[in-house]
DNA sequence: TCTTGACCCTCCAGCAATGGGAAGGTTTAG
DNA sequence: CTAAACCTTCCCATTGCTGGAGGGTCAAGA
């Protein structure tokens, strides 16, 4: 199998075929004479293991880690289980953070009118002279324009 | 006040602030005869509506549209309900991918005794030679060293 | 056999939204 | 006056990808 059909058989684009080699997630492919990877059905079964990691939203870093786990019949289930409840975890804080801004933002909506009058509860509140937490900074591009063709 | 000090009032770091104002989210600081950047309470404000958005999950080009809202008296408070709600329905979106991961997460971890055999359906489930996917690809980087610590 | 189009190759550049640091000027307290 | 604490700009790295340029390869058809 050439790149393109490895790209098909496992729903990973050609593009990343090629960085999950580079970035030695995967073993480097073999070649033919000419410089083509060719795929084997072992390397085909790695890269679906892959596949279904990351869309389980694991990292490139912890798809390593279990993929390590794969291949050594001698690992404990335990290091498998552990590492899947830190991804839990993690998820799990994530999902509370959108569930926070979502409950906010529903909030500010369901008190917006939502006609043509100008005043609104949503922009009230993001204007708020009020707090002034946590913080955290930023880098470098160019002038203020098109931002309102964003909506 | 300086750029350390807008930093408190806002919680936005000194890097974020420079930043935002060089991809001109917002307008470029004046500046004192010797090149420091200076902010006006009413750059304060800007700042901490812009913190908030971003709070909220807004991306910085959301951002620059709710400013243009924020900022023209005559906008149509229906605009910025929709730019909020549009906004609602991403975050919602993406809330539903992270349940989906957890749930799959915790039913394989479930059935994962943890202990110290090797058989884990954890990776079992993720070695299984079934489907293929829609597509996807990658790029470049190095050999293949330390992944397992990355648990 | 030549050509054409569909592949493949590598390298480079970019996205978002930050953080980090170097090299240098400024301000301020002691 | 000096030294620390800031400020400035510029560049690099991160994460997981996408895109394109410039070129080689392969297979089918004329």
């Amino acid at each position: 199998m050439n790149i393109g059909e490895a790209s098909k058989a496992t729903g990973i684009s050609v593009k990343m075929l090629r960085y999950y080699e580079e970035i030695g997630l995967v073993q480097p492919a073999q070649r033919t004479e000419s410089g083509y990877r060719i795929y084997s059905d072992k390397n085909i079964a790695t890269l679906r293991f892959v596949r279904r990691a990351r869309d389980l939203g694991f990292q490139v870093k912890q798809i390593g880690a279990l993929l390590d786990l794969w291949e050594n019949g001698s690992r404990a289930s335990a290091d498998v289980k552990s590492l899947a409840l830190a991804h839990v975890s993690e998820l799990e804080q994530r999902r509370r953070e959108l569930d926070e801004m979502i409950a906010t933002l529903n909030h500010l909506a369901r008190n917006c009118h939502g006609d043509d009058r100008p005043d609104c509860p949503i922009l009230t509140s993001l204007g708020a002279d009020s707090d002034a937490p946590a913080p955290r900074t930023p880098r470098k591009k160019r002038s203020r324009k098109g931002f309102a063709s964003a909506r």
